[in-house]
Formats: C-alpha cells, sequence, structure tokens
DNA sequence: GTGAAAGCGCTAACAA
DNA sequence: TTGTTAGCGCTTTCAC
C-alpha cells in the first residue's frame, strides 16, 4: 500500500484511539490467542510451579494467554471446565495429573477440543492410540530409580518407599524404579491421604506415615517419598519423634518444589524439568491446533538428581 | 410461549448438539464472564491462596472464571495484561499488592477497567478518592499490633520487627500498629530481597537477616515478621546458627500461608479472612460492572491471630 | 492500491 | 405467541 495511505490509516488509529476487538475477531476468524489449563489446585506448589511454567511458554513466544481451571478433583467441575473453553471457543487444554480416559475427557476432544495429559494417570501407551491426546511426563521409573540408588550410595541399608495409597501409574512406575535398585528386604509404606488435591493433607499424610516409621524393626535408614510434601511430612513428623535427618535416616523426595529448600534439613530431591516440559506442551498444542490431523504422541523427560541435605553425607 | 413450541426448540437443540456460541454472544452484548486477576507470581504461596478464593467466588455463586496475570512485577507486563483484558472485552479486575496509582492503571481505568486492589501498596484515602479504584486489605495496623502483644503477652522483653526495606504502605502500616505497643527499645531490621515476586526470596532474606540478628546485643527474645516467607526463612537461618526456636527467641509471621503449619517448629501468625475478602472483590465488581456510577470505596478487614508453636509457651 | 460488502452467531427490537 | 431482521466489529473476498 502507498505510504500515504498508511499514514492516513496510523494517524486514524492514533485519533479514535483504535484497539482491534479481539472477540470480533475471533467470532470471525474462530481463533482466540488463549490456552486452558485443568489442575486439581493452584495452591499446591508443584502446579503452581508449572502454571507459572505453562504461562511464560505461552505468553513470551506466543502472545497466548491461559484460562485457569481448579478441578478440586471433582469430575463436575472438569466438564464444565472442558465445556466452557469450548463455549469460550479456546480449542487447546493441557490438562494436569488427572485420567483422562474418562468420559466427560472424550467427549470434549470428540467436540473439537485440542488436549495435552501432563503427568498422566493411565498408561500413555492406552491414551495416544485411543484417544488422541498428547501425553507429557518425566520418567518416573527412572526418577524412582535414581532416589533408590542415591540412598545406596550414601550408604542407607534399609531402604523404603513411602507413598499415598493407591494404583495411580506415576506412582507405580516410580516404584519399580525403585525396586529396580533396592535390595530385596526393601518395602513399601503407604497411607491415605485426606484429601487429594490440596496442599497440606499429603503433609499431613507424612507426619502419620512418621509415626509408623518408628515402630518399624528394623528401622529404615532411607526413604523414598513419591512426592516432596510427603517428604516434608515425613520430616517434620520423624523431628517431632526425635529422629535427626539425614544422620539417623536420610530422605529423598521427588518433584523438586520450591518449598524443598527451606525446610530444616533442606530436601535432596528429584526434579523434573518442567521448563521444557511446559515448553513441548504449548508447542504441541499450538502445532495441533494448526493441523488437526496431526497425531498425539508421548513425551518422556528425563529428571535429574538435587543433592541438599537431607541424605547423610559419606 | 407455547409448551409446544418449547418442545419443538428443546429438540432441536438436542439434535443439532447447539451450544450457544460465547463468543457471539460477548460480541453483541459486550458481557463476558470473565474476571482479570493480576497478581505477582502465582508461585508465592499467599497469592495462589488468594487466587483460589477469588476463583470460588467467582465460579461458584456467578459462574465467572478467572483470567489470570502473572506480571513478575514487571510494568509492561502490567499494562500489556491490562490491554489484553480490554481487548478481550474483559472489563473487571482485581490487582494484587500492586501500586495502582501509576499512570497504565489509570490508563486502563478510563479506558472502562473496573479494578479492585488488594493489599494496596499506596493510602486508600488517595486512592478512591482520585482513581475510582476500590481498596481491599486486611488492617494492617491490628496485625502489627496484635502480633507484638502476643509475643509481649508471653513474655517477650526484647522485641523487634523484621522486614524487607522500602516503604510501601502495608509495611509501614504494620510497622506502625507493631511499634504502638512495643517498648521504646523495640527497633526494626530489614534487608533488602533479590527480586520481589518469586517465592523463595523472601525466605531467603530471613535466612540472611538471622545471621544479622544473633550478633545483636542484647540479643531480641522476639521478632514479628512482616509475612509468614520471611518468618519461615528466619526460622530456618535461627536454627542453622543454633538458636532454639521458640525458647531462645519467639516469631510470629503475618499471612497465614499453608506453608506455616508445616515447618517447624508450626508458624504462628496473623490471618486475613480471605475468603470475606475474595467475595467482596469479586461483589464489588460485578456491582460496579453493572452500574459504572457506583463509586469506589475502601473495605478494611480485621485478621486473627492463629497460635501455633513458634512462640514460648506461659 | 484502495474501497465496499458479506457474514461469523448471537440478542434485542419489532412485525406479524 | 411466534418469526424476522439489524447490527455488534472484525476478516475476507471481490470490485474498482
Amino acid at each position: 500500500m502507498r505510504k500515504e495511505t498508511l499514514s492516513r490509516i496510523e494517524s486514524a488509529i492514533a485519533d479514535l484511539n483504535y484497539r482491534p476487538n479481539r472477540v470480533a475477531q475471533q467470532l470471525k476468524t474462530g481463533q482466540t490467542p488463549m490456552l486452558g489449563l485443568l489442575v486439581p489446585s493452584i495452591v499446591n506448589p508443584s502446579f503452581a510451579a508449572l502454571t507459572r511454567a505453562v504461562d511464560i511458554a505461552a505468553q513470551e513466544k506466543l502472545g497466548y494467554h491461559v484460562l485457569l481451571g481448579n478441578t478440586y478433583r471433582n469430575q463436575e467441575k472438569e466438564a464444565s471446565f472442558l465445556d466452557d473453553l469450548l463455549s469460550y471457543g479456546i480449542k487447546g487444554v493441557i490438562v494436569v495429573s488427572t485420567q483422562v480416559n474418562q468420559p466427560h475427557f472424550k467427549a470434549a476432544v470428540d467436540k473439537g477440543l485440542i488436549m495435552v495429559n501432563y503427568d498422566g494417570r493411565i498408561h500413555a501407551s492406552d491414551l495416544a492410540e485411543n484417544t488422541q491426546i498428547d501425553n507429557v511426563s518425566m520418567n518416573n521409573f527412572l526418577a524412582g530409580k535414581i532416589a533408590c540408588q542415591h540412598l545406596l550410595d550414601h550408604g542407607c541399608q534399609r531402604v523404603i518407599f513411602a507413598t499415598e495409597s493407591g494404583k495411580i501409574i506415576s506412582r507405580q512406575e516410580k516404584i519399580e524404579g525403585f525396586m529396580s535398585v533396592a535390595p530385596a528386604s526393601a518395602s513399601i509404606i503407604e497411607g491415605k491421604a485426606e484429601i487429594a488435591y490440596g496442599d497440606a493433607e499429603m503433609a499431613e499424610l507424612g507426619k502419620s506415615l512418621a509415626a509408623k516409621i518408628v515402630r518399624m524393626t528394623p528401622r529404615p535408614d532411607g526413604i523414598v517419598a513419591v512426592n516432596d510434601m510427603l517428604a516434608i511430612g515425613l520430616i517434620a513428623g520423624l523431628r517431632n519423634l526425635n529422629i535427626r535427618i539425614p544422620e539417623d535416616i536420610s530422605i529423598v523426595g521427588i518433584d523438586n518444589i520450591s518449598l524443598a529448600s527451606l525446610v530444616n534439613p533442606a530436601l535432596t530431591t528429584i526434579a523434573p524439568p518442567i521448563t521444557a516440559m511446559a515448553d513441548i506442551m504449548v508447542d504441541r498444542l499450538i502445532k495441533r491446533l494448526a493441523d488437526p490431523t496431526v497425531s498425539a504422541e508421548e513425551y518422556l523427560f528425563t529428571p535429574t538428581l538435587v543433592c541438599r541435605d537431607s541424605v547423610q553425607s559419606l
């Protein structure tokens, strides 16, 4: 166009203080720069950290905003959030720590939602084949294995795995990884948390498991906790019972939430690469939004050990 | 309408699997059931807790969704989020812990955004008069006063107030409340946190202040921390220096984040009534959205003491 | 290179 | 009580 025309337009824009109306834009094009993010509860520090990573990935590179949904592990809330996304014209959603092979998720996919599942709770292979949902998670087997191996390397003889009960796949895989290197005597200790979405229940469970652990004979000298919140509760509970950490018992968590560095002693843990994982999730969504024929895939990320002070030194 | 007509419509709805398109609805009516929420960082537990409270207030009662914006204390991000809200047609926003008398906020209000400020950083009186922004915060003076009084009641003789430096109004008021009941010898100890939006910097500051505190003569026996994260850092730092909490030094925080009950010893703190505060904020937004002539007001909420284990018993 | 017009899916006002 | 239509602000196609 002629630069004269351009400047005429630009002055009109300035004159009228014109801002394009995205709603009209969206009505016309069917596109909106938003993504949905469905988490059990934003108050859980590990979901908060993931939310930040997703927000940055979406916003920084693509100018997309993230519409957050808390499910509080309530199926109706899940279903209604998915419906709302669709009616807002938002077509991409990341679903966190939830079993996405349930009917309401399938229905949403059928209605056109592009979905990626983070930290899925069913076998990824089942997922991709049947449901066209991407799966992104850390290699949980490896996480359990690295954690256990670290304890063994630091002289632990009697290791156990502490977890909430319930057979979701990520827990199962962590346990298998743990068992793959643990001595035959190793055992699993578990209990049921009150509610499964909040922020403190997992730590409360840790406190109650601590009481069980001190009564074990022989007493364990190394614990892998299924996640950091549980590990933090374990530390608090064990210290209350006059167990020294790490002198008497070493503890390794999984997740590397920011709190891990703040507790006393600072928690040694296994860290998933959340920035990279968030990047991939947003990428996949954008890619499949642009071309819905792209098929779902599985992405497995390698976790790393973060050494702090909750494991006895050599 | 005739019930016959109604059923004809309903069967058509079912037939076509009809779902109203909110985007078109919004284009027509100019209304959308969404609110903006601008926080420094969702990873900070106290903002996460507030976000949950706002989400519940908006969703449960009104079916509104919340669009979350993280500013990371970056003015450009603030301004661009406000612009985005406007272009999405979202007209109500809650701005958290930010100085809303800055030009980009005023500009957004001029363009039609209805704003409420939570935990504002300027005098509420300045705000309401000039800018048509509601102000909702806890009575910070009272928080500081209650905290200090609790220490005195439990036999502390040499109390200090620990804070990040910088003269924002909420800090100032907490200090004034503290001073209103503290003995003349009481002092303020402060330091600069590295970054002001994250999750761990405040706790790091606490650790570094701990070193200063042990060197004070006479050594304090009671500390009010400006917020819980600082208090938690203080506890960690002081324990590393072999100070016993609460036997040697008692500590009171402010905020009552969920972590407060998890640290060792569990933190005694001052709790703002965030559910009630979130309810009022959403209410105000809805009310003023419906009738923009309603003028801005200030709401001051009374905090309560939550006793745990970080203050010596009598 | 520029301007005009149709239409996205809905609501609200009006006509039948 | 029911059916029709204009128009929200944009993008896209087409005519000029």
